[in-house]
DNA sequence: TGCACGATGAAC
DNA sequence: TTCATCGTGCAC
């Protein structure tokens, strides 16, 4: 498998959402497949934690791309983010969901249980994906892979923004999160 | 300094 | 539909 770089990240972030779905993250010995994600498309997406300015928890939103942002979400779990596009664009990716490939088990499925069964935590915030101890790869046979675009979950509160297609998930995995 | 509220997940 | 659980952000 090969680690994407920077210039993968830094491109449009609905073209990264996409592109991620199929691609290996790797966290130390743990490896996943994603197959689910989500794309928060900068301060003028008001679903996405940027819409709200420069605060400490989405600084990292805010950074260059190629960097994590998680954070806890309802007290206990978190969610991990991929940040896309230039420094100040405050774009991500959400990873809703992975298939387990190896050295993780139980639960993928929604992205608290996707940073748990990855064993991603805060202290990952802000980390660099081209780092060895956690990136994405693309796999050594890459798959073609059947994209469906569906709303995004859990934004009922963003207007407008809440309906858009934002969701991307490989389609007939088991391992989605939601159809 | 206090408090309402989530980019969730599971049970009822 | 309800609940667990707590850091963050913004109102006093």
């Amino acid at each position: 498998m090969k680690k994407l770089g920077r210039e993968f990240y830094d491109r449009k972030t609905v073209i990264v959402a996409r592109e991620l779905l199929g691609k290996l993250l790797v966290h130390g010995r743990r490896i996943g497949r994603i197959v689910e994600v989500e794309a928060y498309l900068g301060r003028h997406d008001l679903a996405a934690h940027s819409a709200r300015g420069l605060t400490k928890r989405n600084a990292p939103m805010f950074g260059p791309p190629g960097y994590a942002y998680v954070y806890l979400v309802y007290g206990m779990y978190y969610c991990t983010n991929v940040v896309t596009e230039s420094e100040g664009h405050a774009s991500a990716v959400l990873l809703r969901a992975v298939e387990p490939v190896s050295g993780i088990g139980g639960r993928t499925r929604g992205p608290g249980l996707l940073s748990a069964a990855m064993g991603i935590d805060k202290r990952l915030n802000g980390h660099d994906l081209l780092s060895d101890e956690l990136f994405v790869a693309a796999p050594d046979r890459h798959e073609p892979v059947d994209v469906v675009r569906r709303p995004r979950i859990g934004v009922g509160y963003a207007g407008e923004w809440a309906e858009k297609l934002l969701r991307f998930y490989v389609r007939g995995s088991s391992f989605v999160s939601r159809k």
